[in-house]
DNA sequence: GTAATTGCTAAAGTTTACTTTAGCTCAAGG
DNA sequence: CCTTGAGCTAAAGTAAACTTTAGCAATTAC
């Protein structure tokens, strides 16, 4: 029962991912979607690339780039939907990430927290801004806030 | 008592600093930065600058882009070691910002919690993931997550 | 059947934040 | 004095993630 009627012609992805045609010509470039040709060229799409296009989606507003993307994705199959088990897995380990990130911005703004006030600026101690000498001479500068 | 050996060359505000020589007059160019000439053309420095320079590296660590950077330095006097109150002023900004940036991305993680093991990638009324065709015709795409 | 729409490719352009290169000039040391 | 090392400029290169353009071909709508 798979009708040609099935297959979706770019413009219609565009549409029903919000993405600008130019960008889903793209992820295929970059190995994100594998869309069929016609006799004559023209991409068509799985009902189920608009599904991998929102994950794409979804995962770069989560921060991570197109080639961690396209990792992730090499561990979903191609043709059919991906399952419930996948889509587990691939929550947790989004998840993870987004912890990570909320534990080292909190972890900067208790820093911060720290000099308020303290007028660092025009000391030659703070912690978070000033490269003293050693630091600086080991060409560190004012990482402070970051690998502490 | 303002001797000439008070001015510093790009090298020794690179060692200074941790940045690259190209860095630093990139950051000129951008106007982060002014030193004055020698005679010869060659930059002088201000020791504060090695704070100001300082400065933009957190800031970038923060998040902030060069524009913003600068739009935030502009408020500086370009002249004097910044006060106890510019950095107060601009630590809670700073403040500001991460708390929002941590609020973000824990309401994001909040809704990927409520969506492990749901099988939405499979169903098709998962408003994490699933752009209906309501949302899709309206070119939407899924930004559930971040608009929500 | 023909015009308007949609699609195609390849190549170049965009933005941010720099680095690298080429070709010179300055400045400091012996 | 003369050789290095440090500095200078302008322009091009880099990486990511796309968009824009140019010049055509295929489809769709009337």
């Amino acid at each position: 029962m798979r009708r040609p009627g099935d297959m979706l012609p770019i413009g219609r992805i565009a549409e029903r991912t919000g993405m600008a045609v130019s960008a889903i010509r793209y992820y295929e470039a970059e190995g994100l979607v594998h869309p069929i040709r016609t006799a004559a060229g023209q991409r068509q799409f799985r009902r189920s690339d608009i599904r991998r296009l929102s994950f794409v989606k979804i995962a770069q507003e989560l921060g991570f780039s197109l080639s961690e993307i396209r990792e992730e994705m090499a561990k979903l199959p191609e043709g059919r939907t991906p399952t419930k088990a996948d889509w587990e897995r691939i929550s947790r380990r989004f998840r993870t990430v987004l912890d990570q990130r909320i534990d080292r911005l909190q972890r900067t703004r208790d820093k911060l927290d720290g000099c308020i006030g303290c007028g660092c600026l025009s000391l030659k101690s703070c912690a978070l801004y000033n490269p003293d000498d050693e630091k600086g001479a080991r060409g560190a500068g004012p990482r402070n806030i970051i690998d502490g």
